[in-house]
DNA sequence: TGCCAGGGGTTCA
DNA sequence: TGAACCCCTGGC
């Protein structure tokens, strides 16, 4: 798929681009690591670069500081640009729930981001609340990531490397970025990555099932998060991550019972198919903005 | 004001 | 299968 786009000084203009909208991107769910600034742009921290992405006007996006080289090397994989969303958007167009989900969040891509940060995000996310995980995650970034510089007034740091993670103690991490129980949790895994037991470059060659499992054998990692880690930085689109607001939004829009995880999982990818991930961010944003299936 | 439930699940018994 | 779990916020 060809991308229409124009560098003009420390931007980059992406025209005629469909299905791209910072708002649906950034707060579908699957990344945690954003600022919607008053002008209605979002900035993100990511690949150790910080960049801020402006919805334009219908077909045109800003990408501000930034440059070609980062965009070609980055930003077109990391925005999942190459993809036709057309094509997965006429797929699942099959009944009039997902036709809504779709319509209400046309804009949403799924990113493809940074292995080892998503991992201990997800981990973190266990039986918490996004605000809090927001809060951990920047607190670790603040405390023993890079300093990256400043962007319309606030400080960015990067989110640290393994090596750098896995020095830090248990009660350090549940005392500087408030992790609670999670704190081993995190230190193991850190470690784990760390001295290659669990190999990031090697994991990225394994077939799914594979994967999963090699996901799940990590501290606070279980089916949840490794579908999660699997969609959001492992490219697997046919994954289908079951959360709570996902039960609830399947249970009521397409099961009509109470049906346990597992076999929401199984009978989304009987539904959905190759593109079931997409479905899955197409409803939890949908499912989660008007409030569907909550008691 | 103060108490209590509940949260992007995982783990351990 | 079920309880426990840090911490924090929102609701009463």
């Amino acid at each position: 798929m060809k991308i229409d786009y124009k560098v003009l000084d420390d931007k980059i203009i992406l025209n005629n681009v469909e299905s791209f909208n910072p708002e649906h991107i950034f707060e579908c769910g699957q990344a945690f690591r954003w600022y919607r600034e008053d002008d209605g742009s979002y900035t993100t921290i990511a690949y150790k670069k910080i960049l801020n992405v402006l919805l334009e006007d219908e077909n045109t996006v800003i990408l501000n500081n930034t440059n070609e080289e980062d965009f070609k090397n980055i930003w077109i994989d990391y925005f999942d640009l190459k993809r036709d969303y057309s094509i997965i958007k006429n797929k699942l167009k099959g009944d009039t729930t997902m036709e809504k989900a779709i319509d209400y969040g046309y804009g949403i891509r799924i990113l493809n981001q940074e292995p080892f940060e998503t991992m201990i995000s997800f981990i973190i996310s266990a039986n918490n609340q996004i605000p809090r995980i927001r809060k951990s995650i920047e607190k670790i970034s603040e405390n023993y990531g890079e300093y990256l510089g400043e962007y319309k007034g606030k400080n960015h740091y990067s989110f640290p490397n393994p090596s750098e993670l896995a020095k830090i103690k248990p009660e350090e991490l549940r005392e500087i970025a408030r992790v609670g129980f999670r704190d081993k949790r995190i230190y193991d895994t850190a470690n784990i990555v760390n001295n290659r037991e669990f190999n990031i470059e090697e994991a990225k060659n394994m077939d799914s099932i594979e994967l999963r499992k090699a996901l799940m054998e990590l501290p606070g990692i279980g089916p949840k998060v490794a579908d999660c880690i699997m969609l959001f930085s492992f490219k697997r689109s046919e994954t289908f991550p079951v959360d709570v607001w996902i039960k609830r939004v399947m249970e009521e829009l397409y099961l009509h019972e109470e049906t346990k995880q597992k076999e929401i999982g199984i009978k989304a990818r009987e539904i959905f198919g190759e593109y079931a991930g997409f479905a899955q961010q197409y409803l939890f944003y949908y499912g989660r903005e008007n409030s569907i299936g909550k008691k």
